[in-house]
DNA sequence: CCCTTTTACGCAAACCTTTGCATTAGCTAT
DNA sequence: ATAGCTAATGCAAAGGTTTGCGTAAAAGGG
């Protein structure tokens, strides 16, 4: 495995007895560059493999062509298809995608942010860690002029490009299908409230109760500790251990949707004869699962595209437009068969 | 948001009127710069927010500190787990990641890995798509002096660091455990032969029936279109109407094994009662199935890891030892509920 | 007081490419 | 013949950093 150096602009010049602005500019087909030499200079390319440096080129335009994306994980259904769409944005406009994970880790995310800035990414995509309270290492960044666009996880209070999806709307239609579906004592396993996302959920399932007229019982809340089924095991565990009479669940998210099912038929109920579930999420094998998890699908794949986007337009149009865009995209119920019917003669119609 | 331009050493020797050298050196801690000069240079590089520019050091030392990892898809716990075991180990040595997804493209597999080496990664890790058949643009990387490993799809007849898990003896278990248990009709939903890892299986599968004196029914082995639940469905639909007696399957993957679940529950057939099911790959959610699905699980961030390791090697022992590195890691069965237990007494011992 | 070290720093090259501004030669038009 | 033009190419700077080597001044020894 001898390692040539590679090839160099300068190597052919030389080969040919030229300058090496004269390879530029005969490589870029400039129009004062003979035909001769051209071809001169296209054959020896070839025969030498000849690569251009970006580095170099780079280091010149002060641009990389790079977009760093930090994601709190890449596992899991929901960032990955995110990714996806980002990644098929950015590719047709001719950049490459730098992906990351926080982990969850604050000091990750300052971390990674600091040592993409260092490699010169030309703009950021990011999504929060749920344990970022502060924005300095994001206000940093506009202030070195690197434009970035927060998605999914907002950042109170800290101005910058947006691209959310309603939370709120989505729990909010999923509690009021429970009720109008019979289910008179809904729980909820909510997440950590201080994350705006989860408050939001929380909220939409409140709002969603009142405004069917039923009075919020706060032992049917119970808060998960985390976002593995696991998590649902306990909280479910828990929620059961208190005896509250309960016909619906509202899950945070899907997986916990998951462990908390698993505990319904160990104690031997029945779904959704005895408590109805709805997940968030829809999670690619939400409805292979038996029965079929009722979910909030969330257009996972529009937000990285529309992230994605809103970013190159702050290469293209440097002009800035004044103000911040705030996009919010809808989630929308998918009903399968994990939860009652409202009306008892309609069969469940199930998704696949 | 004003666009400064980024602070430079030079900027910070003018102020000091001093020469750019001895600020690099002072920000160095070179021993021949005085106490004072280093004491100055450190103030003003805090002051100034100093960063130094990657893209010029990478250019002069011919070396970016970046590792190209190009796999199929990130979606999917299997690749996000080894990415994810490749993250911790090169970030532990000090190098960044530049992800990129084939989507199982021949194509696309060979322009990233042209752009990548444009960028002047300095490594290349590789999941080869199903699709790729040819291995030129390994060699360039080989002939161009960039060390590689390959990993998790072999590539037949390709010289290069090679980590794999070993599908055959995965698959032996499975069917082995399926016999044992009593199954005498064992069925295999296979995926493409035309791929090592799917003919492994295959044979494993094959090889695990003629031990225990079974014969093989040929109309028992349906070939899978893909590897979707989707896929399972069809798969499995077209098992069963063809009538064959049948009480075991082995699944190619999870993902179809569920798919394949799915439509044995709407015959009206119970697992494992009726019919065994063992699939491959241990996904996150399989164990929270009901019955919970019995699968091959396989040591996917050791992959990750392991390979990231060889490749780092190559970075620090230049003297390349003789020949490659071909590690083959062993994969484990996870019994679960969906498949019937050897010994009726036993209780299938559940793994969560 | 002079020679030799040491201390502290500057110069310039190297990494590779692009591009504005010469520069050269050959030609045309006057 | 000569100014002016075009065609084809070269020069050098710029982008930011590191580093071997050279050098000045100060310090030390005799």
């Amino acid at each position: 495995m001898q390692k040539h150096k590679p090839t160099t602009i300068i190597d052919i010049a030389k080969a040919l007895n030229v300058s090496p602005s004269t390879v530029s500019r005969a490589l870029h087909d400039h129009p004062s560059i003979s035909a001769e030499t051209k071809r001169n200079v296209h054959e020896l390319a070839k025969k030498f493999n000849y690569q251009p440096n970006l580095l170099a080129l780079s280091l010149l335009n002060k641009k990389t062509g790079i977009i760093g994306i930090v994601v709190p994980e890449i596992t899991g259904y929901f960032f990955a298809t995110i990714i996806n769409g980002v990644q098929d944005m950015v590719a047709s406009a001719g950049y490459k995608l730098l992906i990351c994970q926080s982990n969850e880790s604050f000091e990750e995310e300052k971390k990674l942010i600091h040592e993409m800035t260092l490699l010169r990414v030309d703009g950021f995509l990011i999504s929060p860690t749920f344990n970022t309270k502060t924005f300095d290492h994001f206000e940093k960044l506009k202030s070195a002029g690197i434009p970035l666009v927060i998605f999914d996880r907002d950042c109170p209070g800290f101005q910058a490009d947006k691209v959310l999806v309603d939370s709120y709307h989505g729990a909010y239609q999923a509690v009021d299908y429970l009720v109008k579906a019979g289910c008179r004592h809904v729980a909820h396993i909510a997440g950590p409230i201080a994350i705006p996302t989860f408050k939001q959920r929380l909220d939409g399932y409140l709002d969603a109760l009142q405004d069917n007229g039923l009075s919020i019982n706060d032992s049917l809340i119970v808060y998960s500790s985390g976002f593995s089924s696991e998590c649902g095991i306990d909280a479910l565990t828990q929620l059961l251990d208190q005896n509250e009479t309960l016909d619906g669940i509202f899950s945070v998210n899907d997986a916990v949707a998951i462990g908390a099912m698993h505990i319904i038929r160990e104690r031997g109920l029945r779904i959704p004869q005895d408590i109805s579930m709805v997940g968030f999420d829809d999670e690619s094998y939400s409805c292979f699962f038996n029965p079929s998890l009722s979910s909030v699908w969330q257009p996972v794949y529009e937000v990285g595209m529309l992230s994605a986007k809103i970013l190159l337009d702050h290469f293209s149009n440097s002009e800035q437009a004044e103000g911040y865009r705030y996009e919010v995209l809808k989630p929308e119920l998918v009903i399968r068969s994990s939860s009652a019917s409202p009306n008892p003669l309609d069969i469940p119609r199930v998704h696949l």
